[in-house]
DNA sequence: GCCAACGTTGGC
DNA sequence: GCCAACGTTGGC
């Protein structure tokens, strides 16, 4: 079992969308790390999810892994916006993985706090400066701990 | 809206 | 294969 850390922007896909819907296909990762990182995802894994440019910036939820990689459809989709003319269905290049929403945590546990907390979080990939990458890794002991903070 | 950080592209 | 130019992310 690993756990996750994704980053999405409160207007591309907010939580509360998620929360109403239970269900989501997470399309559109267009990085080689973080597509890396999303074919390492096993079913059944747990994800944080994480809103980026939003008012609080924060943890708000906890998803599951329901379907492992399995190529972005988007990609082939000249009218998407996440088209990408050099991948094609024989030689996919872009993955996308089916999540479930699994719960609330009881109040945003904001970077602000995280940040507070980065001696006990070690070196935690969401903390580092300048990380931009959208799918992040999250050890045992990292994911844990911020259920403790909760 | 600014800008630092960093990924990607493409000419050479 | 280098690297400048450009685009994007994301906190502030």
């Amino acid at each position: 079992m690993n756990y996750w850390l994704v980053k999405s922007e409160h207007f591309k896909y907010p939580w509360a969308q998620l929360v109403k819907d239970k269900k989501a296909v997470w399309d559109g990762v267009r990085n080689y790390e973080a597509r890396n990182n999303l074919r390492a995802m096993k079913k059944g894994d747990l994800v944080f999810f994480y809103h980026s440019n939003a008012n609080p910036i924060g943890i708000t939820g906890i998803m599951k892994i329901v379907r492992e990689a399995y190529p972005d459809f988007t990609a082939q989709n000249p009218d998407s916006k996440y088209y990408d003319p050099k991948s094609n269905s024989e030689n996919p290049r872009w993955f996308m993985v089916d999540v479930k929403f699994v719960r609330k945590l009881k109040r945003v546990i904001t970077l602000d706090e995280l940040k507070q907390h980065a001696d006990a979080l070690g070196d935690m990939a969401l903390l580092r400066k300048g990380n931009r990458l959208s799918i992040n890794p999250v050890s045992k002991e990292q994911w844990e701990y911020i259920l403790g903070l909760e």
